[in-house]
DNA sequence: GTGCTGACACAGG
DNA sequence: ACCTGTGCCAGCA
């Protein structure tokens, strides 16, 4: 192949692959940063995390939660809004996902 | 290449 | 249940 030079990638492979994963996910049903990154093969949580700091706003970003449930600081109250709007499994008294019920099998 | 910063995960205490 | 340390890894200066 002749090297056409291309603009500039805007999102990174790794990146898009992550944004793709979450924007498959079901409203009502969440997954886990971990969970991503198994999916993908790649990353690991943290990469997931990095990514979705930078392009989160893109896809539904309050349907990835740590892996106990819990929404990453600062986001915790536009995140449990929308989960709720969708009919998402909480525990704890609203305050975080249960997700042994709500997480996304992938299918 | 080097070093630092996080929307993380997990084991201890 | 909460706090801390360690391992992890993409993105950026």
């Amino acid at each position: 192949m002749v090297p056409v030079p291309r603009p500039e990638p805007e999102l990174t492979r790794f990146a898009s692959r992550v944004l793709d994963v979450v924007d498959r996910i079901p409203p009502g049903q969440v997954l886990t940063y971990g969970d991503v990154a198994e999916y993908l093969g790649e990353g690991g949580p943290r990469g997931v995390g990095a990514v979705m700091a930078r392009h989160g706003a893109a896809v539904a970003w309050w349907r990835v939660l740590r892996a106990d449930g819990t929404v990453a600081p600062g986001l915790e109250d536009r995140a449990l809004e929308r989960l709720r709007a969708e009919g998402t499994p909480l525990a704890r008294g609203g305050t975080r996902v249960d997700l042994s019920r709500a997480r996304w099998d992938g299918r």
